[in-house]
DNA sequence: CAACTACATTACTCTCTAGTTGTTTAGTAA
DNA sequence: TTACTAAACAACTAGAGAGTAATGTAGTTG
């Protein structure tokens, strides 16, 4: 199981890191890198998101080590850093997969 | 990988989900939990939280199906419903761990 | 019944932040 | 140089949510 400590401290870092995933934006952008690197003016037209709103989302997770970049000529390219990400979405759409069985179980096989 | 579809709406779902957990208090009270069944009282004793906001946390926690409760008599036991959500936590450690080991290896070793 | 306990709920304050607008910086091209 | 583009930054606004104090509710005890 967990090698660290649920401290407060790290419950504090656990919790930083959450929550940017808290949010659709991030998420968006996330997954919208999954199928390659992209530049923010990518970002924003296959978003619809304000090019400020994706600067400052891209910042934070890049702050955060969900993204790397490198920069090329006027461009800055963006590129996932941290694939393990997706474990975690994985992991909540397991969650998921199962609520929405347990909805249909109730509504269709249920009385 | 994943089978659910990253649709807007599924986006929206996730990140609902991420943002309980993007706060330390409920990750506190899931830590608490983590050790048995407990009290809203037991609870606001071992983490020092005040009594409403324990519970409305509680309450939260509950409708995302994160704790189970139970009543007996005056109390309410609450008792973790969702041991995945430590599968999420182990995975953030993860992070954590490689992050303070490259501290570590950037303060030590390298110059 | 009255008094007490455990928990839930309400109403409120305060802080934080998501998104926008406007501007600035830096690289490119004429 | 000037004009143009991509991205970052700054300042502001509106809304969300974390915590608290006060109150309500249900069960227990005398």
């Amino acid at each position: 199981m967990g090698k660290v400590a649920m401290t407060p401290a790290v419950l504090e870092w656990v919790a930083e890191r959450f929550k940017l995933l808290g949010d659709p934006t991030p998420l968006r952008l996330l997954s919208a890198l999954r199928q390659g690197e992209a530049t923010v003016t990518d970002l924003v037209t296959s978003t619809g998101l304000g090019q400020a709103n994706v600067s400052k989302h891209l910042q934070q997770l890049h702050a955060h080590g969900y993204v790397a970049r490198r920069k090329e000529g006027l461009f800055t390219w963006y590129r996932l850093s941290d694939r393990e990400v997706f474990q975690l979405c994985d992991l909540m759409c397991g969650r998921l997969e199962r609520d929405l069985a347990a909805q249909k179980k109730l509504l269709g096989g249920g009385r």
